[in-house]
DNA sequence: GGTTAGCACTCTTCATTTGAGAGTGCCAAC
DNA sequence: GTTGGCACTCTCAAATGAAGAGTGCTAACC
């Protein structure tokens, strides 16, 4: 927790600094500030000020005689105890609510379709790099497995698991069986398992499905072999949408080349995201990482602001990344806006693995 | 059809420019090129022909008084003419084979999960950007269709295209249907429809369907609502899949904020590396596009070696791009060396609409 | 005629210089 | 506690100049 002990006059001119720092990337010196805000007091007083937040740690200088930039600790306390939440013009609210709400469509999207639309949407207005991940199947119940006949030895095997999430997975067998037992083995299944915690399944799947009595035993002992992933707990947990480098990229704090090879390095080996946004996942409320407040070395020069948001029994993060120098209490707004909006939506959706856009999406008709 | 009336002489300096050139990036000068390739000539005599090629338009001078580039054209005369692709090294051969056979795995993945390893493979083993169009269903045969009932008024529908290819769509009733009617559903659209093309099931399903003896009529008109999607000619036309872009990003071509942002914007937005990729896979063997001869503004500082590969009954491209100063003739065995491979790889295996990794792959088990 | 040496000229690059501008720290005075 | 004044520092941009690389051209050479 940072020190409380700031003057008024002190904070003040923190959050002017940032506020300068933040349009004009470059540093703030007493006089322009004075200048620019029309301040009442001396550019020697507010360099005497400026001077304390220094040795609290608050500000810095790039060199001797430049002016001072935020630390990664000032825009904490910036962000925690000065700035208050821009509300959100009513063409910004619409911009995100049009992309997220469906109405009018005619087709209710995928979750995946919808939180690559959002994410398109949420980067574009805060010319930003926005990232999101798809919600996970939290404590997920098992519902029912349908067993396909693929022709030749496969089987498509869709599982129901809570309300409204599938599952597909294609298994190769090498004999060929025909759809009557396929049909008798998953009711089989469906019977002793139903209803059933994916993980006690995958914990006992064995057990439960000893000594059985209908069914193909060649079939049953595939399923068995692949219990694993079948009843896995996450549906897409490998799933990260983004939308905005060139938003980015164009920044001058991008215009270190090794900065910006770190930042697309990890973007496209996603491990370093899902991290990030994984952990984030578990939070709370909105959550706001600024600089090496990051675990991941990648982007320490980076700030992230993230929301968790729910989809029926899962959930997931979607999130803005930028330089330090952000618009911190713009931002706050518009993923806190997004995340809520996008819980809504999802909450009527239901979730398939599959990936491509409107044309596999879920149609909604009116059957007369 | 460029100029073939070059002599020897010309032929040979053109080579060794593109050549030294390719390697520095930067202007090279006759001086230096006689050092370099230990030439028995004089600069003098190199300057002379230099001139010349640059009247061809072969080469061209940044401003008066600097060494030669190779223009676009002369990057095609050199690659028409004048290089002979480099054999790859059993190691290069080992580092793409590893990756795209499944020898020894345990399990077969599916179509983008491969075009996803191999991608990555590519773009690190040439250091510049590789990409990839999945595989699109040629002329489709329907062979069946399976309606899953989900909990609720949704229904999966399971169609098995060609031989292996699977489609998942989900459709929503307003009314609760039992399984038994769906079963028959499914069988009488079977009935009819089983063997014939999409093509021909888009346009004629409601003719074909008529005066329907079985079934529930309220799914069957959902299905004939939905025909045009769920009969849609190709599975994944909308999905690319890159790796690399840190790689190129780090090229001194790329300095350039403007060009790095188109690129990446052009990468994000996915349409132009759609039609690029998409055009090429009408081609029949590997394809070169140098610069500007790209149609698509954003990239043509670039250039692109891709092939077309085979998937069963679909086709695809798989390619790299970087700037116009590449190694042409190592990456021509490299890419058409990929592409051979998957193609081989690829006509093993089922192509699913499911994305995510291993864990949804298509598990191969000894059911034994 | 092709090839080459020589030479004047051009242009970039880099280091250096210079002046202006912005900013600081500190001190003394208010 | 606040402020004006002042010496000092540092960056930035423009200007300068020398070095280096390269060119084109001409005249001579084989």
């Amino acid at each position: 927790m940072p020190n409380k002990n700031l003057t008024e006059r002190e904070k003040g001119i923190l959050s002017l600094v940032v506020k300068a720092y933040i349009d004009d990337a470059a540093p703030v010196g007493s006089r322009a500030l004075v200048r620019r805000f029309d301040l009442e007091l001396s550019p020697a007083t507010i360099r005497n000020t400026m001077n304390d937040l220094e040795d609290a740690g608050l500000l810095e200088q790039p060199h001797t005689s430049a002016g001072r930039i935020p630390t990664d600790l000032g825009y904490r306390v910036y962000v925690d105890e000065l700035m208050s939440p821009v509300e959100l013009s009513p063409g910004e609210q619409a911009a995100i609510r049009d992309v997220l709400v469906d109405e009018g469509r005619g087709y209710i999207r995928d979750a995946a379709t919808i939180l690559d639309q959002t994410v398109r949407a949420l980067g574009d207005l805060t010319h930003l790099l926005a990232v999101s991940l798809e919600p996970r199947l939290g404590k997920g119940i098992f519902e029912k497995i349908e067993l396909v006949e693929m022709g030749g030895p496969k089987i498509l095997a869709v599982l129901t698991i809570a309300k409204g999430f599938i599952r597909t997975l294609v298994l190769e067998l090498d004999a060929l069986v025909d759809s009557e037992s396929l049909h008798e083995t998953a009711q089989l299944i469906n019977e002793r398992l139903s209803g059933l915690p994916m993980r006690a399944i995958r914990e006992s799947v064995r057990e439960r499905m000893r000594d059985a009595t209908a069914g193909d035993p060649k079939v049953l002992k595939l399923i068995l072999s692949n219990s694993e992933d079948l009843f896995a707990p996450s549906a897409e947990e490998g799933s990260i949408h983004y939308w905005g480098t060139p938003h980015i990229l164009a920044l001058p704090e991008f215009a270190d080349t090794e900065r910006m090879v770190s930042l697309m390095g990890a973007l496209e080996e996603k491990d370093v995201f899902l991290r990030i946004l994984g952990q984030k996942r578990g939070e709370k409320g909105l959550t706001i990482t600024i600089g090496e407040e990051n675990q991941e070395g990648e982007i320490q020069f980076c700030s992230i602001v993230a929301s968790p948001y729910t989809a029926r029994e899962g959930s997931g993060t979607i999130g803005v990344l930028g330089p330090t120098r952000m618009e911190y209490s713009k931002l706050v707004s518009i993923v806190d806006y997004t995340a809520r909006i996008m819980s809504e939506v999802l909450a009527r959706v239901v979730h398939t693995p599959d990936q491509s856009k409107a044309r596999t999406g879920i149609k909604k008709v009116r059957s007369e």
